[in-house]
DNA sequence: TTATTTATGTAATGCTCGCTATAATATGTA
DNA sequence: TACATATTATAGCGAGCATTACATAAATAA
């Protein structure tokens, strides 16, 4: 039903290899010449389909969230914190492991700094970090309200040094950190949680 | 005593203001018009005093190494190595909040991520970041052999882990993380030290 | 058909980038 | 003084940047 030519190139497809591009090198270090030859496409087309640079970076941030770092939302649904929590930290390894991905998480590679023409990728940037740190924070909230954690469980601050060790992971995975030494890590922090007493409360209910 | 016109700028304080610009926009972020606009100096003084963009970027990383993130070497100096790691983290919190520093360490802000023409950056600060692992791992390994941690303790795996949520503070206080929120940040990650059992084994030799 | 609409391919826009040629200026040495 | 040396100031270099005219090609609507 589109009235004009119908474009000969796959939007979706285009914008995973932009994604990749600007995964890989930051904002700043792609080029839209790199970006134009990596999803095939002429700069019009470009221009056409995903608007300007810009633009460009906020679609790819978007598709980001939602196709291959979308293991965080899924693994805080899981029932039980303790393996939700640890769920999150695999699938973060699991993402940075995939082959051909980028060493990192897009969010904190993207620009942690950058020029003051593009301050805004780095305001941007940090909302969408802070963004992932209130859902492990709510997500902790809810354990605690569900009793699953003591009610002495500070949710804001358990959550913000849990996902202050997964960017600190990502800065590892751009240092070439293998997936032992990130799991490694990843089982350093799982000792943050409070232990799990509810074995032993049973227990003694049903004693 | 030397030979031709005299320079009118001091190179020292012209590799600070250099240092501070690559420090809060990273290397790509910083243009060498602007570093001459902030060093106070024009492009051949510039080139005659420092070189090129690359090497006058080695330069401010080294001054960087020696002095503001000194805090790291000499915290590990301190005979406790409990004590000694919890000064690495409050020499950080310390470095960072200090007025008009960027909000971050150069060895984590400088470039995760880089364009094709200056990878360079990325493998200099990644193994900069290897040279900090390495000293905390050395610092533990020490004590290790001084008692001071329990034989069982694994120094490189420790190491990893500490620095590991340094690198992530980094990034929490890109996203403008307050000096008491990385505090409590510090003193959740200073829980993965094993716990000092001197005092104890003290007793009871004493007794 | 003709007109309209949209995508494509080529090429060029103005701008900033890192870098340098040239000339003038200020010191020490002869 | 005259020369050698080094720093300064201005201005410009080619290259790459993001962005866009312009003309052509392929679809629908009349």
């Amino acid at each position: 039903m589109p009235r004009g030519r119908p474009r000969l190139f796959n939007p979706d497809k285009a914008l995973d290899a932009a994604l990749m591009l600007f995964w890989r090198h930051g904002y700043e270090g792609t080029s839209l010449a790199a970006l134009a030859e990596a999803m095939d496409i002429n700069m019009p087309s470009l221009y056409g389909a995903f608007g300007n640079k810009e633009s460009l970076f906020r679609k790819a941030l978007v598709r980001y969230i939602e196709r291959p770092a979308s293991y965080l939302s899924n693994a805080l649904k899981t029932p039980d914190v303790r393996l939700a929590i640890r769920k999150m930290f695999q699938g973060a390894i699991d993402m940075v492991m995939e082959p051909g991905h980028p060493d990192g998480c897009l969010l904190v590679q993207g620009a942690l700094a950058s020029g003051p023409a593009s301050e805004w990728v780095r305001r941007e940037l940090s909302q969408r970090r802070a963004g992932a740190e209130a859902a492990v924070r709510r997500r902790l909230e809810r354990a605690v309200d569900e009793a699953d954690l003591p009610a002495s469980t500070d949710p804001a601050r358990l959550a913000r040094y849990l996902i202050t060790v997964l960017w600190g992971m990502s800065v590892q995975a751009a240092g070439g950190a293998t997936r032992e030494q990130l799991l490694d890590i990843s089982n350093h922090a799982l000792r943050a949680l409070p232990p799990d007493h509810k074995v032993a409360k049973l227990s003694l209910h049903s004693a």
